[in-house]
DNA sequence: GATTAATTGACTAATAAAGTCATGTATTAT
DNA sequence: ATAATACATGACTTTATTAGTCAATTAATC
């Protein structure tokens, strides 16, 4: 049960951008290059941040891409719903009726409850909690260099 | 993110033998029946559980497989490691050293959240839990009918 | 108008999951 | 004994999804 790459990938674009929020645009080739990611996938990941508005961008020379809302508003759960969908385990979670059992079957109630403490975590967390996650990491990597 | 049929139908499979517990050796013929899975499919997710111990098995005729622990003792987080493994959204939560910036990136933190929330439902919920909710079902179908 | 950089669409490759089929082995009943 | 039954095992096929690439387009700046 993983996560797609496009989920873990986007999310570690999106941090990357919001390290850099509010420092003007910054280059998709540039946040590839850190995050590992090739470039042309990288587009296609973040093509629907731009549609949904919470990525802005601009077109060439000094264009660029950049984080369009606070960090401290944008949760996880919504950025993952935008990139993957649901989280829930088992269809019969979203969607009752694709399964004929549904109603009288025990484990989709185990099933919802795993999407409930999934989610729970997720919207729990904002873009600038990993900021800060992310930061002290990095002073922890500068120092145990020293 | 989805479970895979193994996890869920061999998790069906331990409900409908839990259901019978204590009853002699069920046909897996049976079960397969009544949860709506291919005979051929299900041997080979029950294989790893006879072989586990818990469930048992007998060939030819009056033969079959049981529940070989009470209900109460089996807790989901055991089966789905069995039939699934880890449910860690990422691989890098439980082999941080397939992913080169494990350490230094905070998206990491997250995935590991997410796995100890879907952990502790699991490993919350026994096999016998499950019973007494699908007895519940049962019966709230059978009044509902009347 | 040349260059840069995001946008979009079509396509391919890789991987894993799901499922089937055939064969083998153990057990029981007659 | 042997026929019937039912689990056990391995090889294989199919299907679906994800991941990723490539090429062409559009918009902005110098």
């Amino acid at each position: 049960m993983k996560l797609s790459t496009r989920a873990r990938y986007g999310t570690r674009a999106l941090l990357d951008l919001a390290l850099h929020y509010k420092s003007g645009p910054v280059l998709l080739k540039d946040v590839a290059r850190r995050q590992r990611i090739s470039l042309s996938y990288l587009q296609h990941l973040i093509a629907p941040m731009v549609a949904e508005g919470i990525v802005g961008s601009i077109r060439g020379v000094r264009g660029g891409v950049w984080l369009a809302k606070p960090p401290e508003e944008i949760n996880l759960g919504y950025i993952i719903g935008l990139l993957e969908g649901s989280l829930a385990p088992a269809e019969c979670v979203d969607n009752p009726e694709t399964c004929s059992r549904s109603g009288a079957c025990a484990t989709q109630d185990v099933w919802g409850e795993i999407k409930e403490a999934i989610d729970t975590v997720l919207e729990s967390m904002t873009l600038q909690d990993l900021v800060e996650r992310q930061k002290n990491k990095s002073h922890e990597e500068i120092t145990y260099q020293i």
